[in-house]
DNA sequence: ATTAGGG
DNA sequence: CCCTAAT
């Protein structure tokens, strides 16, 4: 009501790392069948864009899970190493860089190798050749939700493994290109690592090349691995003695591979292997132990293992244990969490420290054991294709993208002056929730044009790497098809030009926000925040985003990125995280309901009853299209609740309390007659039950109040 | 698609 | 609000 004594901030832009994430992840796991495309199409871009996007907010400086013990060191320093020992004949090459704003880790390692007596026996033993190649690649993008890319390029690397050698020269570098890139000059790579560094400064998508050594190309093993283990101890590697991993370290030495998948169920290793165990750890600590691990009992044990640089610690980790025929001890029972899946763009750096977000390495580890078992035991299933795809699809050249971060536009927050800071605090956290999490879609734009087309390539575009680039644009707006709350009308998108230091996009003043009138002066300043929240019924009108993303270019006014330009290296990243983006479902915007509302709510349910939650929403939501009925009927259930605790316990808007009994009536009368219903199925049909009511409702139709208010 | 319940 | 199981 006072709205005049209530205050008004104007937020001229308020820089976030991130997207507040909703605190849940995707809703539900869609199992889909990836298609690798050979060209990277607008859509491509754009998922891979928005999930950058939406999880940086995971990216904390503590997510160091993918940089091992060796590469902790070089983590935030943005450094790039390229050693040569020509004693070992091990080539290292690893780029690292992290840094607060913009979570990046690239490592490429290569390792070539010769007939090393220390290295391991059994390694000698099974493989005679003089030399081979110590393939250890990690990747480390920093898309956890690149599960099913990255297990295709698992299965890429499996085949490799298991195939002849000149496939494995052939497809070795999936993701650089193809045999030709393999095999580059030292020198030449060095220029490349060079030219990440100088860009890796502030870049958010990034990808991994394996970049394969140059000089001796010397395919190891023609013959795919036997199953047969040579590990003369025969104790297997951490999966158990039955586990079919017992075999892996076999492999091991010849390729390292890095799986993301950490769907167990996808997983052939069904048993609760000790690696699952041993990897438990909380996704903060994960790597530290490990590293711990490896650094006092087992480095000295293996010291090859230095020459190895593990950036995505887990899955290295554990092929290095299994090189070493080392044991994982179930010192780290970690309780099992459930894994909620990453929302496809979470990703990020793997160690991410949200529960819900992080894949637990236990995780990966066993997709990646169950990978390779099934590919040993020609349960391959899509294996072959798979690895056939990413063939053609290394051929492609990647575009880079670097995009800086991201600013919520303006806000304008309405509060009363009695409100704690605290609830100020809260107030802005809404607001800028709402923003971002109320979906969000990505616009291309390039030379001023909204690219709409999702379907072409890059290439079709004029996005290449040498390019256009400058004029690549991007924009983040309020998606539409998600009935996140409309934005205010009027603001058009802005078109950045890149290198366009941020500027900033701001939603234009709501004028509507006056408009709003909050009936009571509850300390809580609760939702009307943002013109957004401001909605009335109708709900289904486009949002003004809607239309303004198709006037063209200079119409969006969310929120804009900045796209990195220079791109000479083709190292590149995977940037097919398509579908992920679709996966994306952010959680609802909370929208407390009124006092009218749940006026509405029980006198619909006063006269339905509590089982019959689509009549309510039709009867009385049925144009409040936020409102389902399940959520009517949760609310129900929160009504119930409380009803029955004492007035002080009850938070958010003060329900009145005839409301409440009259909740409790119902709610007891309802019980009663469900409880009738069961005895008597045959009985009285729901109906009937009006009478009782039927004193108490005035209005048996729609109710006017809440039809105008419900919004 | 709904309903019921647990989280 | 979300997620699932069961209808």
């Amino acid at each position: 009501m006072v709205l005049h004594k209530r205050l008004d901030y104007g937020f001229n832009g308020y820089q976030v790392p991130a997207i507040p994430r909703a605190t849940r992840s995707a809703r539900k796991r869609v199992p889909f069948r990836k298609r690798v495309d050979d060209q990277i199409s607008a859509f491509d871009l754009l998922a891979t864009v928005a999930g950058k996007f939406l999880l940086d907010k995971e990216s904390t400086p503590a997510s160091s899970n993918k940089l091992s013990a060796e590469d902790q060191s070089a983590v935030g320093k943005n450094t790039v190493k390229v050693e040569r020992r020509d004693g070992d004949r091990s080539l290292k090459l690893e780029t690292c860089k992290q840094d607060s704003t913009d979570r990046e880790l690239l490592v490429s390692e290569l390792v070539l190798q010769t007939n090393d007596p220390n290295y391991s026996s059994r390694k000698s033993q099974s493989i005679q050749n003089d030399a081979h190649f110590g393939f250890a690649s990690v990747i480390s993008t920093s898309d956890c939700s690149e599960r099913v890319d990255a297990q295709k390029l698992m299965n890429g690397k499996i085949k490799n493994e298991m195939g002849s050698l000149s496939c494995k020269v052939e497809t070795g570098s999936f993701v650089c290109g193809t045999a030709g890139d393999f095999i580059k000059p030292e020198s030449e790579i060095k220029g490349l690592i060079d030219e990440e560094l100088d860009r890796a400064d502030k870049v958010s998508i990034v990808e991994l090349a394996d970049t394969c050594p140059l000089e001796d190309p010397v395919v190891v093993d023609g013959k795919p691995p036997a199953l047969v283990s040579s590990d003369s101890s025969g104790k297997s590697c951490s999966c158990g003695d039955h586990n079919p991993l017992s075999s892996f370290p076999a492999k091991r030495d010849d390729v390292n591979v890095v799986s993301r998948d950490d769907d167990e169920k996808s997983s052939g290793c069904t048993h609760p292997s000790p690696i699952k165990k041993s990897f438990r750890p909380t996704p903060r600590i994960g790597d530290r132990r490990i590293r711990k691990i490896l650094s006092s009992k087992y480095w000295k044990v293996a010291p090859k293992l230095k020459d190895v640089t593990y950036s995505n610690s887990d899955e290295n980790l554990k092929s290095a244990y299994c090189d070493r025929h080392l044991r994982y001890e179930r010192n780290y029972p970690f309780k099992k969490r459930k894994f909620l899946h990453c929302s496809s763009v979470s990703n990020s750096d793997g160690g991410i420290s949200s529960e819900g977000i992080s894949y637990s390495p236990e995780k990966r580890i066993n997709g990646n054991a169950s990978s390779v078992y099934s590919k040993k035991h020609g349960v391959t299933g899509e294996s072959s294709s798979l690895a056939d795809q990413h063939k053609s699809h290394s051929r492609d050249s990647h575009v880079k993208l670097r995009i800086k971060s991201f600013r919520v536009p303006e806000l304008f927050i309405e509060i009363p002056e009695s409100a704690t800071v605290g609830s100020l605090k809260r107030t802005v956290m809404e607001a800028v929730t709402a923003i971002l999490g109320g979906g969000l879609r990505v616009g291309v734009l390039l030379q001023g044009k909204k690219v709409r087309d999702d379907n072409k390539t890059l290439l079709q575009m004029g996005i290449s790497c040498d390019n256009q680039m400058d004029a690549l644009g991007f924009s983040l707006e309020p998606n539409p098809s998600r009935n996140s709350p409309s934005l205010c009308p009027g603001g058009s998108p802005i078109m950045l030009p890149c290198d366009t230091p941020l500027p900033l996009a701001r939603y234009p003043a709501t004028s509507g926000l006056g408009n709003q009138v909050n009936c009571d002066a509850s300390p809580e300043p609760h939702m009307p925040i943002l013109g957004n929240f401001v909605e009335s019924d109708h709900d289904s009108a486009p949002s003004p985003t809607d239309m303004s993303f198709d006037k063209g270019a200079t119409d969006s006014k969310a929120l804009v990125a900045v796209p990195a330009m220079t791109m000479k290296a083709q190292a590149v990243v995977p940037a097919h995280r398509k579908s992920k983006y679709s996966e994306v479902v952010q959680r609802r915007i909370r929208r407390p309901f009124s006092v009218a509302e749940v006026e509405t709510l029980v006198q619909a349910v006063e006269i339905l009853g509590t089982g019959r939650w689509r009549d309510v929403k039709l009867r009385a939501f049925d144009n409040v299209k936020h409102r389902t009925y399940v959520d009517l009927k949760d609310k129900w259930k929160t009504l119930v609740h409380t009803a029955r605790i004492s007035p002080q316990q009850r938070r958010g808007e003060p329900m009145p309390q005839e409301l409440l009994d009259r909740v409790l009536s119902a709610h007891a009368y309802w019980s009663q007659q469900q409880a009738k219903q069961q005895l008597k199925p045959h009985q009285q049909q729901p109906e009937s039950c009006l009478l009782v009511y039927n004193s108490e409702i005035r209005d048996s139709s729609r109710s006017d109040f809440g039809q105008k208010n419900l919004g």
